[in-house]
DNA sequence: TTGCTCCTCACGTCACGTGAGGTGGC
DNA sequence: TTGCTCCTCACGTCACGTGAGGTGGC
């Protein structure tokens, strides 16, 4: 009907803020047909919404105004399809990384909630489903006065390498539970979860244990765990492992970061369990 | 081994820049444990790495500094776990809405490429897909003077309350031949592809025939299109779609618009196709 | 003196959103 | 005079990256 519409009236029309017109105006990607000479008000027409529609299609692509605006230039087919190429590609890694934030946050969250609702005094056989795992080889090596953090550096250090995602919690792995009750604080692997990786701990039976304290420390807990493995009969021969359900992202203070440990068990067909 | 770490030094350990070591110091989120009285220079500890460690890791989940920093001052399990669900559903709402600019982008190229091979001279029987449409209902009124633009702005004005996605291609249908042709350049509706839609145009056999020239202007195509249905023997007593392979995103000139025009057919069975 | 590493500002990024201060016509 | 719509700056956003200009020890 009318002939020309202000800023206000054809946002309304559009679907596009006025403060975006009014910018857009300014770097000269899409300006109105008149400007009003007295008061300098600006006035599109309504065949314009075409061309805006355009403009605010490929913003909303995500493609740069900067780009849409050599897009407007100079137009050809395989021109745009080049550029819109472009932006499939960067789409899809964008996706990849999206998708994979998402599996590091379920991942947190699983362990957190694990974490709040498991009976940490109690000892006991729990059945664990299978992980993935990026696991750093060699085994890690301890010079005079290393604690873990040292072989850890190497770990976070190496990590970019090996394309092991940080993101994901780090574990301690232990050659065996000699090992790992010699130096609980000195693990002989570090591991990440690893959604890609082709290393796994089993899914099956477990013998899990539960301590609070810093990385490492965990008090008895080994020695409960060996205790508890033969009153019941149980073989655990296998390979140790330490996650931190709880860690300092949990708590300020260290004495509160929970441990879990878990060594796959046997049981001696021959006898019931006790 | 050493006891502190200069900036460059931590940044090549943990992988992170030493610009945002810098300006995590600066901001207060994370700071060495050491400054040097004389030269100011900040000394890092290789404990600090697993507190590094969780803020480079939230931030990299795109969890604002802000929120990074509470979670550090007032740490807990519980808030942890409301933060990384927050978050959780702001990566679904993400990922469905890079899935939809993913599409966008697939329908886009695929109509470039096919506007750039076809032989748009040749009116001839296509098989087409199935395409899922979101149509504006009810039918477009056109008042004294009113050209497409009018329509089209209405259906623009109303997408977002029809959760029509306007940056997936728009067409215009016609209720059949006869109104094809006497206004090609006022379509009866508009519609938008989409996805998720309900609305479909059949999959099978379509009359299909090109022009070039700005939106509705389309020579004598309507004319030829008749004039080989009824040599061919051809009923296309349905719908008209039109749609735009290369609009005004392609050329600059009206002219080069290039419209496609289909309309199903059927055949008689009693007659072999001439 | 030259190189090297560190420092502290200060500015740029990208696409707007939000005032502040002012105008013009009813 | 009051309301309303429009205008033009100017500043803030978010998490850094990149100089510029300067220091301190070998």
């Amino acid at each position: 009907m009318k002939d020309f519409y202000s800023v206000n009236e054809f946002s309304k029309l559009s679907g596009v803020e006025a403060s975006t017109l009014r910018y857009w105006d300014d770097i000269g990607i899409f300006s109105p047909i008149k400007r009003d000479p007295e008061n300098n008000y600006r006035y599109y027409s309504l065949a314009q919404i075409t061309a805006l529609n355009f403009v605010a299609t490929m913003s909303d692509l995500g493609i740069p105004l900067k780009t849409i605006a050599e897009l407007r230039k100079k137009r050809d087919p395989e021109k745009l399809s080049r550029v819109l190429e472009k932006k499939s590609r960067e789409l899809d890694m964008e996706l990849r990384k999206l998708r994979e934030r998402s599996s590091i946050i379920h991942t947190k969250q699983e362990m957190i909630r694990f974490g709040l609702r498991v009976d940490e005094n109690q000892i006991s056989v729990m059945f664990k489903e299978e992980d993935r795992q990026a696991v750093l080889w060699p085994r890690n090596e301890y010079k005079q006065g290393d604690t873990f953090i040292e072989p850890l550096t190497a770990f976070v250090n190496q990590a970019e390498k090996l394309r092991i995602n940080l993101s994901f919690p780090i574990g301690g792995r232990y050659e065996n539970m000699e090992t790992f009750t010699e130096a609980p604080d000195r693990p002989d692997y570090f591991f990440s979860i690893d959604t890609t990786g082709t290393n796994v701990r089993k899914r099956g039976e477990y013998l899990v244990g539960f301590a609070r304290g810093y990385y490492g420390e965990l008090g008895d807990l080994p020695k409960r765990m060996a205790e508890y493995a033969k009153e019941n009969d149980l073989n655990i021969p296998g390979h140790v492992y330490i996650t931190y359900p709880h860690d300092e992202a949990c708590f300020p203070e260290p004495d509160h970061y929970l441990a879990q440990v878990m060594v796959a068990v046997s049981r001696p067909k021959h006898r019931a369990r006790a």
